[in-house]
DNA sequence: CTCCGGTTAGTCAGTTATGACTATTTGACG
DNA sequence: CGTCAAATAGTCATAACTGACTAACCGGAG
């Protein structure tokens, strides 16, 4: 994601071409309803707005209302509209890797006292079941009802993995040597969290 | 992800308490082994070892066989031990949460006609599969079956999530009620801003 | 022995992203 | 109607990342 995220100038474009807008209000949506989906900072959404208008997809007009420091108020081009069209295109027909720093530390479990390691992951799976409580409660923001989908879809196949793993853990030993030992697991596999 | 991501932190300091290895061999590692988990460049894995010994976690000791430039061969103090041990509990016992950029294009999905969009989608489909198939074919990465497992279990749910997405698209139309007039609900910026 | 392509090893200049800051306006309340 | 908190709008110095580069070494063909 080094080359300025083509995804961000495709939601760009189709917020503006819904409505002229300023780059305040471009950032509050995405920080509100998309927060799921990317993470763009302010600072970075100015840089965008900067570049769109450079490659003559937007249009910059200065407001000077009152005697505010003039707001930029952008614009969608007939150049922006078939830009948008294209990366829709391309955005629809492709799949980005979707990358999970957090398997790092799975690496590394069976360094980790069984006991300790079956805490550790409940927290985890603790924090995963809040986050789907949180996106369930949602009111439904405007254009976002399939991304909310996706992220609801994700979270569950998420708690259902991280509840594999917990099993795994509880009976064989971790991924190493197949140390035998463990007698019968005395708990139940309730998918619950907690021990 | 600004602050040096501390999962890669956490892999180089759990790669060096196994062996001693310099810069390329490590990156040589993660590239091969872990792409699925991460994306470190080059340039950025030096960057993370030059702070890591900053920090006093790892040792660099010049090697100057014959007379080659000079290999860093970077080694474990107690001292990145101790941090190592932190991390992984700290990363274990926390998730973080996954983005998907993509999802910003089904957000305007309604603006494509429907057969075009159901052919665009089984493009992306087809990725999702060609990737799901090549994870299955890898052979077993040394340390990194969690790792691998979880790829495959997230991709096998994105299959099922895009498939639900297409079945929606075939029969109603779209997902959003019978849309009114949608505008990016700008919450206090009112009808006072804009025309 | 020497030229060549591939691997090993690392550096750096230029770009991109962001934490921290400035400054104006509005609304609520006494 | 004065003042303070919150919302609005944006800028900038600095940190982080990476594309593109340099350079030694190794093994085989000629």
């Amino acid at each position: 994601m080094k080359r300025p995220d083509p995804a961000h100038a495709l939601l760009f474009l189709g917020l503006l071409r819904r409505q002229r807008m300023h780059g305040y209000q471009l950032h509050e949506f995405v920080d509100r309803d998309l927060a799921s989906c990317t993470d763009l900072k302010r600072p970075t959404a100015y840089l965008l707005l900067e570049r769109l208008a450079a490659a003559g997809w937007i249009e910059r007009r200065t407001e000077r209302r009152s005697r505010r420091p003039a707001r930029r108020v952008y614009r969608l081009t007939p150049a922006g509209e078939a830009a948008f069209q294209r990366l829709l295109r391309e955005n629809l027909a492709s799949h980005a890797i979707t990358r999970f720093p957090d398997d790092i530390g799975l690496a590394f479990l069976d360094l980790v006292p069984r006991r300790e390691a079956a805490a550790l992951l409940a927290v985890r799976r603790a924090q995963i079941a809040a986050r789907l409580a949180a996106a369930r409660a949602v009111p439904h923001p405007d254009g976002a009802q399939l991304v909310l989908d996706h992220l609801m879809h994700h979270l569950t196949a998420e708690l259902a993995w991280l509840d594999r793993v917990r099993q795994r853990l509880r009976t064989r030993r971790g991924s190493p040597a197949p140390r035998t030992s463990s007698r019968p697991s005395t708990r139940r596999a309730d998918g619950k969290e907690l021990s």
